[in-house]
DNA sequence: CGACGTGTTGAAGGAGCTCAATCTAAGTGG
DNA sequence: CCACTTAGATTGAGCTCCTTCAACACGTCG
């Protein structure tokens, strides 16, 4: 836990500011929210279903993924975060964790408190603004994966997620679209679309021999962006992005 | 359209307030929302994906669902709502609809301009942050309909759905849990839990021969509530109720 | 009365699952 | 540096839950 208060929160602040133009003081109070960081290993649980986490976790870089389980003990993942993503807000405001958040590799991770969240949120209403309308495009991509899971087959629904991971890969300067490292493993890419690992492997492969990628281990090239997106039923739409992307 | 400004926001007001204790001046700020009165027939727009509507909706009688289709025109139902629910405030606030919401039956609802939700939200923080906490509950619905459709298969599908749609009519005032009339159709039912509405007829009949409820014409009576819970792998936890309910 | 929306039933087929084995690469300890 | 372990990826064979297609029943409402 290193105490600092530099520019750590910039990618928090880009981020918010797609939504809502922020002056120079709602600015400043945002990127001087009181925090320490964190580095975590992989599979570390950030927060877990059930717990009433002190904090939120800003992502400051690595991957971490949102899941629950059923009785039955399976897997259901609900989301792939990257860095500038704010992890675990809605989890922190709603008091108890109705899921949990893992870590996926590597990670560094700001730590904020609840009760400073929602000062800032009291005191610089437009700053809360632009958080809100933040879960608010979590919550439709949330909506973008039922309809993923619901009414597409295996090989569209794996284009959809590849899809979905590259343009948000390149929107957070992680990578390109055509060209990035999956983050996720098959199983847990399983998790994600509602498939089995197994079928995945095989859903993959398919995939890869119409040309729609190339894979070398988890590195995946896109050839043809469009063909993917096609492929995956993909419209960017609901991720709300600012301006032409 | 009937202007009128007494008492009909209320359904609003007690809702929010299961997040934040609101002062008088806040509750007056949000009872006073300008707004208007509109009356639907069953199956209208309130609004459709892509478009930007002016403003949001909240019901005050009668349900209405979100749903959005796939490229090969499939539909998945995202959500259903019912008098009291904020129907539309997520694509109100985002600007442009990601997802359509519809009326079932016959709908009263209440018209509040975006400009003015922004107002209340800037003037009053805390109202804000209630809102705001709704929002993420919806969200924490999507997640467990996520995991619905996911990871359970069909007879525990229907059977949560069942118990939500329970539970939440009996919060709202409406019916009470073991002993309300579905507002769905089959077809909307499967739309719902990512079935055929031909196996979704047939798992009605398999839970209803199993004792879990009795239907008459869409009227579902429960007579062992947490069988059903159980059947259901049920845990109301993602509703962020209140207290204890 | 006819038409339409909804619910119910039957039969056949398939997309994805299960179980189980094998392969590979990257540790890890001696 | 090698034997051993382990997580992840890949492959095969059989099976099942759910789908598809196609009737038919029932009630309501023009």
């Amino acid at each position: 836990m290193i105490r600092d208060n530099l520019p750590v929160l910039t990618p928090l602040l880009s981020k918010v500011q797609r939504w809502q133009r922020l002056d120079e003081k709602e600015q400043a109070a945002l990127l001087e929210l009181p925090h320490s960081v964190a580095v975590f290993g992989p599979g570390k649980y950030l927060v877990r279903e059930g717990e009433a986490p002190p904090h939120a976790s800003l992502l400051l870089s690595g991957f971490a993924f949102r899941h629950k389980s059923t009785g039955n003990g399976a897997r259901s993942i609900h989301a792939v975060h990257m860095a500038g993503d704010f992890v675990d807000l809605q989890n922190c405001l709603l008091t108890r964790a109705d899921h949990s958040v893992q870590t996926l590799g590597k990670t560094k991770v700001a730590l904020i408190q609840r009760q400073d969240i929602l000062r800032l949120a009291r005191e610089h209403p437009n700053v809360a603004l632009a958080l809100w309308q933040d879960t608010l495009v979590d919550a439709s991509i949330f909506r973008e994966w039922i309809t993923n899971v619901s009414r597409r087959d295996a090989a569209t629904r794996i284009a959809h997620l590849l899809c979905e991971l590259g343009v948000r890969l390149e929107l957070h300067g992680v990578s390109e679209r055509d060209n990035f490292e999956l983050p996720l493993t098959q199983e847990q890419l399983a998790d994600a679309t509602a498939l089995t690992a197994v079928h995945v492997n095989r859903t993959l492969m398919d995939l890869e021999r119409d040309g729609l990628f190339t894979r070398t281990a988890r590195f995946v090239v896109v050839p043809d962006w469009h063909r993917l997106a096609k492929a995956g039923d993909f419209d960017t739409a609901y991720l709300h992005l600012p301006v032409a992307a």
